[in-house]
RNA sequence: GCCGAAGUGGCGGAAUGGUAGACGCACAAGACUCAAAAUCUUGCGUAGGCAACUACAUGAGGGUUCGAGUCCCUCCUUCGGUACCA
């Protein structure tokens, strides 16, 4: 077939006909299908795009014929770092080159016969679409959710730039390869953080693979445990420190403190501390250590112990002595911890470096050689009115006790932290945000909204690490819109994650200029029911995405609290050899030179039959043309069609079960086997050589998701007027036709033929053919002990 | 370390506790052809046998069951995520 013809005439049709064109407040269920929308870069598609499009494709494609009213949408996450440096490279503006990659992607994937909804295409960089990006951050920060902090960024001395975390790897300068240190900067921070238990729990009720729902769970990382207040004493001076454990029952065994080399009573009694000189070197080390440095695993323990200041233990009133160490962070929990060698492995291997006394509370394992953590074993020792308890029991009941004697109490940690929500780079959101000499921070009141981003021309990001927006001066100043005096405008950006976070809520309503959607439409078209993406945005994206659609749904905009009540994920496509495909490896395959060579249609074919969906496959170039193979031999079966009217007596058991196999299959994520079945059912007909055209054109539907050009192409050539894209899905026939099945036969549960009997034999029918069969009677060789029948199953019969 | 997923022919991969290897690739033989390609037909887990058939076989070892790739226990390997989280 002349796919180059076929594919452009039909991908033109249905354009015409507005095939694909989801309506709003229609009558017929709504199906809204939703994958992640494309970074719009120079490169254009890559094969990842061509699996992560092509599941929800084939869906929506069912779905329309089933009678759903579809949406299936697609857009442009365009902000961000590619296209900014690509600007300064080859001195572009990031708008042009944006709107020429935008251009390109979108010819390509209308090469591939998506069937989305281009009515409703958004690109997040479009000021039409920020001005809502920037009006949510207005509530944000109305609600207190939107704040400013100081934070340690990743920053090149040699550049002079704030580096973002994929651009300074290793901690090392992606541009320049010299060392990256921390440096303290005020930056802008969103509280996610309160949203950690609802983002938690929410999961319970949501349709998302187990493993999303684990990532999630551990990304928030709840942790319950105690806050307990020590006394320090630092001279004749007292003073409280305030620590978080997850294991009070080990009070008693607590023999030193731990504290963060950023905590703050260091600054706050520096004087008092004797060694003060060998703390701040050590605090300068840990300083220069890069996040990566610090987060590697099984470091030695390094620390310092401080001199003149010591803490006591509230429940024995015992002195312990205090360290700085840097396996301590002040960003979780309290940044301090009591320190119980006897039951904690890193507490261990400290103390035995600083040879500190290990004092064990609870009995069983040998803590000469390690320590003892097993929570569900042993019973307290050592630990006064504790002794004899269990872990669990012993743990509420300190916290009880601590609750009493007013020294602490229960306390739920999160390992989430607030969302960085800024960027020292030009392209990206500009924050509606004005510092007033007068008024301090000010926000743009909402009928100012957009800021619009400003033309500038050197994308090169300024020096001290500020945006590049600092560098036009006649859109940084401006009057504060509350008392009119001089002001300046915040001139980092948002982070490229902002747009994402609520472009699904857009299509739902892409051209409202009053509002970010009108109520009555996202009524309609929410929660999304479907949503393919990539494991690797299970964290990040689809965490941010839930936070802002809870946040939405709080103060009244959005009328559903959970943005997605369904989650799938595409298995990665590997290179040919195995590897991720990268250029380096020169293993990378490219959608738009498959489509040259075989056409759209086995693309699409071969992607979804390569694997299972949700793993990881190799790419083959020898299998893709058993694909091609494929549709070929279905093109010329409709050689076999003859006059029969209806379906061939011979025919209907088959074409039931892949009808049926097929709709199921495709419902559940299961490609493959769905499209091995229609493979199975073109083998019978080349057998028979013959089927009606009524069955064809049942079959053509079913292959219509998957390959519709061709199936197209084929239902119009055998003479049917209705394109199958405007038909109804197949349904299957009443068989009244006798069915045989095979069912296997055993002895002493060893597999020895199989019978060819009528659905639904009984069992004495069954036996008494095998005893009158001329080979399965042989095995009958004593008496029969025992008969496991399973109608229409198995037999098994033990001799 | 912790969490998750997975180990099945030469390869990609199928199998609600019930015929292991569907479907496809590769390979081989035959048909068509002057020939090749394409196409069509057949074969294709391993061992033995002309064959019917028999034995063995789903990472390793145990167990539950009439029956285990599937469930349970122990272990090995690979991949993904995550990490001095107190």
């Amino acid at each position: 077939m002349d796919f180059e013809r076929v594919e452009k005439k039909w991908q033109e049709i249905w354009e015409k006909e507005e095939v694909f064109k989801s309506k709003d407040f229609d009558k017929k269920p709504k199906f809204m299908g939703l994958v992640e929308f494309p970074y719009p870069s120079g490169v254009g598609l890559h094969i990842g795009h061509i699996k992560a499009y092509s599941s929800l494709e084939v869906v929506s494609r069912m779905k329309r014929l089933q009678g759903y009213n579809v949406m299936f949408p697609i857009g442009w996450d365009a902000f961000g770092l590619p296209t900014e440096n690509f600007a300064i490279k080859n001195n572009i503006a990031p708008r042009i080159a944006t709107d020429n990659n935008i251009k390109n992607m979108k010819a390509q994937l209308k090469r591939v016969g998506y069937s989305f909804d281009w009515a409703r295409e958004i690109d997040t960089t479009d000021e039409k679409f920020y001005h809502w990006t920037q009006w949510i951050f207005c509530q944000l920060y109305k609600k207190g959710l939107a704040y400013k902090s100081k934070a340690l960024v990743n920053y090149c001395p040699v550049c002079d730039v704030i580096l973002s975390n994929e651009e300074s790897q290793g901690g090392e300068c992606d541009r320049c390869h010299s060392q990256v240190v921390q440096k303290e900067k005020e930056v802008w921070f969103l509280k996610i953080r309160d949203y950690a238990e609802r983002l938690l729990s929410g999961l319970d009720k949501l349709d998302f693979p187990a493993r999303v729902k684990e990532e999630q769970r551990h990304w928030i990382g709840k942790s319950t445990g105690a806050e307990v207040n020590f006394k320090v004493k630092i001279g004749s001076q007292e003073d409280t420190l305030r620590i978080y454990t997850t294991r009070a029952d080990t009070l008693f065994g607590v023999t030193f403190m731990v504290i963060a080399p950023e905590h703050p009573i260091l600054e706050k009694y520096a004087d008092k501390i004797k060694n003060i000189n060998e703390v701040k070197d050590y605090q300068a080390k840990a300083k220069q250590k890069s996040e990566f440095d610090r987060v590697q695993v099984n470091k030695d323990k390094t620390g310092v112990k401080l001199d003149g200041i010591v803490a006591i233990n509230p429940l024995n009133n015992k002195e312990v002595p205090i360290f700085i160490a840097d396996y301590v962070m002040m960003g979780y929990g309290t940044g301090a911890i009591m320190a119980v060698p006897a039951h904690d492995t890193r507490d261990y291997d400290f103390a035995k470096k600083f040879n500190l006394p290990i004092i064990p509370v609870i009995e069983g394992g040998d803590i000469s050689k390690e320590a003892f953590t097993d929570i569900n074993e042993g019973k307290m020792i050592n630990s006064e009115f504790l002794n004899g308890l269990g872990v669990k029991d012993a743990i509420a009941k300190m916290i009880e006790h601590l609750a009493k004697e007013n020294i602490g109490e229960a306390k739920t940690n999160y390992q989430m932290k607030d969302w960085a929500f800024n960027r020292q780079r030009y392209w990206g959101e500009p924050f509606p945000i004005v510092y007033c000499e007068k008024c301090g921070t000010v926000l743009v009141p909402e009928d100012q909204l957009p800021v619009k981003l400003p033309e500038v021309k050197d994308f090169k990001p300024s020096k001290n690490g500020e945006s590049p927006l600092a560098q036009v001066p006649e859109w940084v100043n401006c009057t504060c819109p509350k008392c009119g005096g001089k002001a300046k405008r915040e001139t980092d950006t948002m982070p490229q994650w902002a747009g994402s976070s609520w472009y699904y809520l857009r299509y739902m309503d892409p051209n409202n200029d009053k509002e970010l959607a009108s109520q009555d439409k996202l009524k309609y078209w929410g929660p999304i029911d479907w949503y393919n993406g990539g494991m690797e945005h299970v964290t990040r994206h689809l965490i941010y995405s839930r936070f802002w659609n809870m946040f939405l749904y709080d103060i009244g905009v959005v009328p559903f609290e959970e943005p997605y009540s369904k989650r799938t994920t595409q298995g990665l496509v590997l290179g040919e050899d195995g590897n991720k495909m990268s250029k380096s490896l020169g293993n990378v395959v490219d959608p738009m030179e498959i489509i040259n060579n075989f056409g759209a249609d086995v693309l699409r074919l071969y992607i979804l039959f390569m694997a299972e969906y949700e793993s990881a496959a190799p790419w083959s170039s020898a299998n893709i043309n058993g694909c091609k193979r494929f549709l070929d031999r279905v093109e010329r079966m409709v050689d076999f069609i003859d006059d029969h009217k209806g379906v061939h007596a011979e025919h209907i058991t088959e074409l039931n079960s892949i009808i049926e196999k097929v709709s199921n299959d495709i419902a559940a994520l299961k490609f493959n086997t769905g499209i091995s079945a229609l493979m199975t059912f073109v083998n019978t007909i080349y057998q028979d050589k013959f089927i009606s055209r009524e069955e064809m054109t049942d079959f053509l539907k079913l292959l219509y998701p998957f390959a519709p050009h061709i199936a197209e192409e084929l239902n119009e050539q055998i003479g049917n007027k209705e394109y199958i894209s405007k038909s109804n899905w197949p349904t299957v026939r009443v068989d009244n036709s006798v069915k045989y099945i095979n069912l296997p036969v055993q002895f002493n549960g060893k597999m020895r033929d199989v019978l060819k009997v009528e659905e639904n034999t009984p069992q004495d029918k069954v036996l008494e053919l095998i005893k009158n069969h001329e080979k399965l009677s042989g095995y009958i060789t004593g008496e029969i002990k025992k008969v496991i029948f399973v109608p229409n199953k198995i037999v098994n019969i033990i001799v």
